[in-house]
RNA sequence: GGCAUCGUGGCCGAGUGGCUAGGCAGAGGUCUGCAAAACCUUUUACAGCGGUUCGAAUCCGCUCGAUGCCUCCA
């Protein structure tokens, strides 16, 4: 184990405030985050959650923990409402794409995945499936009812959310009482088969149409939305587990009824530590499927797009999203993404130069001191921002040794060097583009050299003419050569 | 309507009861054939009004504004 584990707290949305975090079993954490329903592309705000989630993962693995990170695929679909006429996203979209259900399921979970590498995301430790767990479900919905806190009616089973508030506290994640729920809710039709609007559907009957069925006690049909994480969360990670994340719309009512059937069924509280990552914003508004107003993954990597423009790697978004808290709204605009691009390429200049430095005998600047503080940004409560700073004060010690205007030891050279590339790479996930050089990229290194020699000989006859030109029409297709005092370097942009 | 969050300098975005966030842009400088790039230095702040305090942008109240959830959503 890192020492630094030790000092690690995390923001519990359960308690609203910072904890020390200590896991239920020394060494190890149990994870659970709730993955996309795969019905469409990942959008950027998805990713966004599991882009911090990512990061959750890295910095407990970067402290020595064994990590058991369980991230649903949620591909049974649900009601959009707990209507009669309610519709399954998914069987949607079947419609319309002309597909099987699994069809659906498959196309976008392959893209998810896809979109995660890209983002160099680590893959989950288990990655379960709704139906691939519908019998763990339907023996929960049998516990929940022995246990005299949900009803069945024509079919469906429904969880009753009064008789639970009786004997446990429904609400207490997102600081809802019952009462105000009764009196203020929005519920139109009174047609229901539920005793009380907060009721939630544990087991639904399926309509004749319904293509996606399962049997159980009660009908053919399909489980209710918020069981399958309570399933999936519990068989992997046991009644009672570290962490539990996920997206803030999720916090109710998908969190608020994870824990009461879990505590309906185990008279427990099965997670330690709730965290919710906030939501991502294009022009002040949530990215949100249903609203239009999102872009994917895709459209902003290659600039084919109206709200962006331009194309950004993937490396260089996540590096953006860092740079904001994950517990804080972050708008998404194009000004803001290019700022962004320009610090993070001077960043990943000054990491290169970081292995070629001089060393002497003293140092100018405390290393230690310095990579502590990287260590206590991440310990309170993930603060990449505060990381992201940090590495730039590692950049600028960098550009100073390497102008000669501070020393560095052999020892805290190599600290320095460690550091960085510690948490850019393994705690930050980032990638350094420049050195993914393929042999393509070999062979266009040669011609540039060449180029660039060229224009040295000119330079050296007066030639401007000659020298301008090779300078600006490669500038053109987009190489920029940089005139150094150690001489001319350039950079793909 | 209910519950909650937020409002920081030209922009993005941290943090904190008294001590420089950081990035981008702007300004000045070093370098250069000229530039660009790079590097160094640097200006501008805490929505409004009250209150608590020796001291608040940071705590409390109110006002205004924005957002999220209350219906599928990361």
């Amino acid at each position: 184990m890192n020492a630094q584990h030790e000092n690690l707290s995390i923001y519990n949305s359960l308690s609203k405030q910072k904890e020390t975090f200590k896991p239920i079993t020394e060494g190890a954490v149990g994870m659970y985050v709730c993955g996309p329903t795969v019905y469409s592309n990942v959008h950027l705000g998805n990713c966004r959650t599991f882009l911090s989630f990512d990061l959750v993962f890295r910095y407990l693995k970067h402290l020595g923990y064994k990590v058991r990170y369980v991230r649903n695929i949620t591909d049974a679909g649900h009601l959009e409402n707990d209507g009669e006429s309610g519709d399954d996203p998914i069987l949607k979209k079947a419609r319309i794409e002309q597909l099987e259900p699994m069809e659906v399921v498959q196309k976008y979970t392959v893209d998810f995945h896809s979109t995660m590498e890209k983002f160099n995301a680590l893959p989950p430790s288990i990655e379960p499936t709704a139906t691939g767990h519908i019998f763990e479900q339907i023996h929960i919905v049998e516990k929940i009812l022995s246990e005299g806190y949900a009803y069945e009616k024509n079919g469906s089973v429904y969880f009753d959310v009064m008789k639970f508030n009786d004997d446990y506290a429904y609400g207490k994640l997102s600081g809802r009482q019952l009462d105000d729920m009764i009196t203020n809710t929005r519920e139109l039709a009174a047609q229901s088969e539920k005793k009380n609007p907060q009721d939630f559907a544990l087991w639904k009957k399926a309509e004749p149409q319904h293509i996606m069925r399962w049997p159980s006690p009660w009908s053919d049909g399909f489980p209710g939305w918020h069981l399958e994480c309570t399933a999936m969360s519990t068989k992997y990670l046991g009644i009672q587990f570290d962490i539990h994340g996920g997206g803030m719309d999720l916090k109710f009512p998908h969190h608020e009824c994870e824990i009461a059937q879990a505590e309906a069924t185990n008279k427990k509280s099965p997670v330690n530590v709730w965290m919710h990552a906030n939501m991502l914003t294009l022009n002040g508004k949530k990215m949100s499927k249903s609203t239009g107003n999102y872009i994917l993954p895709n459209e902003l990597f290659t600039g084919e797009n109206e709200v962006i423009g331009k194309p950004f790697s993937p490396t260089m978004v996540k590096f953006f999203m860092y740079q904001a808290h994950y517990r804080s709204i972050l708008d998404f605009s194009k000004e803001a993404l290019e700022a962004s691009e320009k610090g993070f390429n001077r960043l990943m200049d000054a990491y290169r130069n970081a292995a070629n430095l001089p060393t002497a005998k003293d140092s100018s600047f405390d290393v230690t001191g310095w990579r502590q503080s990287c260590y206590d940004a991440m310990n309170d409560d993930f603060n990449s921002p505060i990381l992201i700073a940090q590495l730039f004060e590692g950049a600028k010690y960098i550009n100073a040794v390497k102008d000669g205007n501070a020393t560095l030891t052999e020892t805290d050279k190599d600290q320095l060097q460690t550091t960085m590339h510690d948490f850019l790479f393994d705690v930050l996930g980032l990638l350094d583009t420049a050195s993914e050089a393929n042999d393509g990229a070999e062979k266009l290194t040669g011609a540039i050299q060449l180029l660039i020699a060229l224009r040295e000989q000119a330079r050296a006859n007066r030639d401007w003419g000659t020298s301008d030109r090779i300078r600006d029409e490669l500038q053109e297709v987009g190489i920029q050569l940089k005139d150094g005092k150690e001489g001319t370097t350039f950079t793909l942009n």
